[in-house]
DNA sequence: CGCCTTTGACCAGCGC
DNA sequence: GCGCTGGTCAAAGGCG
C-alpha cells in the first residue's frame, strides 16, 4: 500500500468542471485555470444546479506528513490560506459520516468564492475541499491578517479509538500556525500555475507539488480526476477541520458507506 | 465593538 | 407530485 500512503500524506486537487477540460491536458490546462472560471460560451446556463458546476475539488491529508492520529480537535484555526474564509453552515451528509462545513470567503463583501469542507469516505484522514467560484478581489497582501484561536467548544469527540486518538493535551500547534505567517517564496511559484493557487495559496506554501493524473475517489464515487495535486499538509489543517469529526450517528451510516472501498484504500495499519 | 462559530429552519433542485 | 438531500440564511452566543 505504499501508492495509498502517498495519498495519505499529501493533498490532491481536481478540477470537477464538467467535462471541458480533457485528462490530457490536465497539466497544460492550469494556464487555462484562470479562464476556465470565466465560463465558457459552451458552458450550460447559470441555472442553479447543486453539481457540475466550476468547483475544484481537493483531497487535503489530515493524517499530517507523519500520518499519526488526528490531533487537536478541540482547536480551529482559520484556514491556512491567505484567504480570509467565514463558516456560514455546516450540514451532515447523507452518504458521508463525516458534516460538511460551508465557508465564505470573507476577504471581501461581494466575493463569490466559497468551499465545503468534508471529510473523505473511504479515507477519514483525509479531507476534500471543494473550492467553488474565484475570488473577485485581489489576495490580501497582509498574510493571515485574521488569525483568530476560535475557541470552539467542539464537543468531546465521540472517543472513536478506530479514527481518534483522543489526543487531548496537544497544544503544540499554536507553533504551526506560524508559516501562515510568513509567505514562503511565493514569488518562485509565479507561473500561470499560481493563477489556480491564488486561492489555494496555502498550497504553493508547502513549496512541494506534484501532480497526479489518475483516478481519484470524489464523493460517493470514483471518477476521473483531470489534475491532482499533491502536497503535504500540517497538522494545523487537522486543526481546522478537528469539527469535521464524525457524527456520533455515522456510525451506523459510515457502515453501510465504507463496504469495501473504504477498506480498500484505508486502514492500511 | 466587530467578527466568527454554531444551530435550526427554510428553500430549491433532483430523483423516483 | 412527493419525498429527500443539499445549500443558504438568519439569530444567538462567545472571544479577541
Amino acid at each position: 500500500m505504499d501508492g495509498d500512503e502517498l495519498v495519505h500524506k499529501d493533498s490532491i486537487i481536481q478540477d470537477q468542471e464538467d467535462s471541458t477540460s480533457t485528462p490530457g491536458n490536465v497539466l497544460a490546462d492550469d494556464s487555462n485555470l484562470s479562464s476556465d472560471e470565466a465560463i465558457e460560451p459552451t458552458m450550460p446556463p447559470p441555472k442553479k444546479s447543486r453539481r457540475g458546476e466550476n468547483t475544484k475539488v481537493v483531497l487535503v491529508p489530515i493524517g499530517g506528513g507523519d500520518g499519526s492520529s488526528p490531533r487537536s480537535k478541540m482547536e480551529i484555526y482559520p484556514p491556512p490560506d491567505s484567504w480570509s474564509w467565514r463558516k456560514y453552515g455546516q450540514k451532515p451528509i447523507k452518504l458521508s459520516p463525516y458534516p460538511r462545513g460551508y465557508y465564505r470567503c470573507s476577504s471581501s463583501k461581494g466575493c463569490p468564492s466559497k468551499k465545503q469542507v468534508e471529510r473523505s469516505l473511504i479515507d477519514p484522514l483525509m479531507l476534500q475541499i471543494t473550492y467553488s467560484n474565484e475570488h473577485n478581489h485581489p489576495l490580501p497582501t497582509t498574510t493571515n491578517k485574521h488569525h483568530r484561536h476560535p475557541t470552539t467548544t467542539i464537543p468531546p469527540p465521540t472517543v472513536d479509538s478506530s479514527t481518534t486518538s483522543t489526543s487531548s493535551a496537544t497544544t503544540d500547534t499554536t507553533e504551526n500556525p506560524s508559516i501562515f505567517a510568513t509567505q514562503p517564496d511565493l514569488e518562485g511559484f509565479n507561473t500561470g500555475f499560481y493563477e489556480f493557487t491564488a486561492e489555494l495559496e496555502w498550497f504553493s506554501n508547502m513549496g512541494s507539488t506534484t501532480m497526479l493524473n489518475s483516478p481519484t475517489f470524489v464523493g460517493p464515487k470514483w471518477v476521473d480526476v483531470d489534475v491532482a495535486l499533491v502536497l503535504p499538509i500540517g497538522e494545523e489543517d487537522q486543526s481546522l477541520f478537528g469539527d469535521l469529526e464524525e457524527l456520533p450517528e455515522c456510525s451506523v451510516v459510515f457502515g453501510r458507506g465504507c463496504n469495501g472501498e473504504h477498506s480498500s484504500s484505508s486502514t492500511t495499519g
